[in-house]
RNA sequence: GUGCCUGUAGCUUAAUGGAUAAAGCACCGGCCUCCGGAGCCGAAGAGUGGAGGUUCGAAUCCUCUCAGGCACGCCA
């Protein structure tokens, strides 16, 4: 159990033995803004002191007399009605200890076992290229999948395919006209031609491998082959993509593979729940009967079912796959989660099982000057490019760094040439520092040591030995917050402050002193640690931990 | 016009309704005879766009307002 829900439990315990009436659920414990106010604190005393009718530093005085715990070593009532907690060295040398064996295990909880989850994420339409926008759904969704790992869930990554919808289709018209002018049989261009240099390329990449085998095609014939050709080419060039982002998805998951039955009988269910209506040749979603501002169509005049119906069936599909859950990574331009929701609700499921993480724009800045992005004008920077030009450490760090609902600014002067004011560095330089410790501790003959046993742990006591060992105590409680509040970004800064601590180790504490060999066996142990948790911590974002930079 | 998101230090950003609003960059002042100075320590700098309200307590919740972004198709 976490160490935060345990005070938790043992205030709450006080509580019932002193007749005072609060709910569980509104026992405050929270970390202190300052690290001098110790550890945790709580505000249970302020929230007592109205139905008690007493002051709140009476109260805490009488809390912090019954209040026990092994983990903590001072219980301090404060004026003000705070109560901090500070951790007990025990307890600090206890996380130490278990973080040097398991890292990985140290800072996981069992939270989720048994559960399973699907992640989906990025699903970008496969009719264009990955670009930096889209691109953000990928370092959030891989991330929050595996915090949800390191919670104990079973988690699956997906990417849903847009195979069936309107804009393939226009893409292989596109494809077509460039390929029949490029056979020396000119078509009209169609109503609508596909933006972006890639389309006739297209077309030139199916004609060098399939000859002028089209020529012999009827016209509907040939669309669709060219629809097939482009779709999986596109679809090809984005795994690739995100392969270099370090992303791979379990499963990609055709909108195609809904249509032998499944979305119709999906409609038919909606329809039996009568929340479905024929109206001008159309059969829409009575959305306004949950409030929404008008009704949505589920099945065009034209008997073809819109994507917000492909979407319906396809949750409905992943739900009854067995997941307990489903978390979708969404762009701000998304705009029928509501619509979705109370589809999956008229459908029997709980509006719980759909967690959605929704993420605002993306800001180019290059010379300190915004790079104009506009997909349908086909004017747009792909991730392809961004990757290229600054790697995909800095990238993925950068997209991490602002919560998802804030827009981002991407600054590509600073990410790129590896300028030390991008924070990636910072932490991977913590990182590097420790390996050169330790390389220096072998240079000069120094056993390092593996083990807690192998040392004397008292002998850390200088505040920021102990800072550093305050921050392994809090870790595993942070993580668990950046997971159930699905915040990858909040792992970014627990990096930052792990880094922190460590860099003002580094420069008070000497680590290598051949007089002082026990001592040093002591600060190897926690480089070490750092060293550890700092890997652990940059898989979970999927950065490289570099030796040497 | 309607809906959603966002306005915090010169800049980029933190802050599960709680303590004197926290960092980094830039600026200023210190720190390498010693494990990588891509670092550390310190100083200065905002009362959270504005106005009300709820609360013992608001950057956070509510109302109004100003500014920016996105979405408002029988597109996906």
């Amino acid at each position: 159990m976490l160490i935060r829900s345990k005070i938790v439990k043992t205030l709450h315990g006080i509580t019932e033995k002193k007749g005072w009436e609060i709910p569980l659920e509104n026992i405050v414990v929270e970390q202190p803004p300052k690290i001098e106010m110790g550890d945790f604190a709580t505000t249970l005393p302020l929230a007592l002191a109205r139905v008690l009718k007493r002051k709140p530093f009476d109260i805490a005085k009488e809390i912090a007399q019954e209040f026990s715990m092994e983990e903590i070593s001072t219980v301090q009532p404060l004026p003000n009605g705070y109560i901090n907690f500070f951790f007990s060295t025990a307890f600090l040398f206890t996380c130490f200890q278990s973080l040097l064996e398991e890292p990985k295990q140290y800072i996981s909880s069992q939270e989720g076992a048994g559960k399973k989850v699907l992640v989906e994420f990025v699903s970008a339409n496969p009719t264009g290229p990955l670009t930096v926008a889209n691109g953000r759904s990928a370092p959030i969704g891989d991330t929050i999948a595996n915090l949800l790992e390191l919670q104990g869930y079973q988690c699956d990554r997906e990417f849903f395919i847009n195979d069936m919808g309107a804009k393939a289709q226009k893409l292989a018209a596109s494809v077509f006209y460039y390929a029949m002018a490029e056979l020396q049989h000119p078509v009209p261009p169609p109503d609508e031609m596909y933006p972006g240099d890639y389309v006739q390329t297209l077309a030139c990449d199916y004609i060098q491998k399939e000859g002028d085998s089209l020529l012999a095609l009827p016209r509907e014939k040939a669309i669709e082959l060219l629809k097939q050709f482009s779709l999986s080419t596109m679809i090809s060039r984005m795994k690739e993509d995100l392969d270099d982002f370090h992303i791979h998805f379990q499963s990609w998951f055709p909108e195609s593979s809904l249509h032998n039955g499944y979305i119709q009988d999906t409609f038919n269910r909606l329809k039996n729940q009568g929340v479905v209506e024929e109206k001008e040749g159309a059969y829409w979603f009575l959305t306004t009967k949950f409030g929404d501002e008008k009704d949505r169509v589920l099945i065009r005049s034209n008997g073809l079912a819109t994507y917000l119906l492909g979407d319906i069936a396809y949750h409905r599909n992943k739900l009854e796959r067995g997941y307990d859950f489903c978390v979708d990574v969404w762009g701000a331009d998304q705009s029928h989660v509501n619509p979705l929701k109370w589809a999956l609700h008229t459908l029997g499921f709980c509006e719980d099982q759909l967690k959605t993480v929704t993420f605002q724009l993306v800001h180019l800045f290059r010379n300190n000057q915004e790079v104009k992005m506009s997909k349908s004008g086909g004017n747009y920077i792909t991730l392809r490019e961004l990757l290229n030009e600054v790697g995909p450490d800095v990238s993925r760090f950068v997209y991490l760094s602002r919560s998802n609902e804030q827009h981002l600014n991407f600054d590509l002067d600073i990410a790129k040439n590896r300028d030390p004011k991008s924070p990636v560095f910072y932490a991977q330089y913590a990182y590097t520092r420790c390996k050169g410790i330790c390389r220096e501790a072998e240079a000069v003959n120094i056993d390092i040591p593996q083990k807690w046993e192998d040392v004397d742990l008292s002998l850390l006591k200088d505040p920021a030995e102990l800072q550093v060992l305050r921050r392994f105590a809090i870790m595993p409680e942070l993580l668990e917050r950046a997971c159930s509040s699905l915040a990858p970004h909040l792992v970014t800064q627990d990096i930052q402050i792990l880094a922190n601590d460590f860099h003002s180790f580094y420069e008070n504490c000497r680590v290598i002193d051949i007089d002082q060999i026990e001592r040093t066996k002591a600060r190897l142990l926690l480089v070490i640690s750092i060293e550890k948790l700092l890997s652990v911590l940059f898989s979970l974002i999927g950065i490289h931990a570099p030796e040497r930079m």
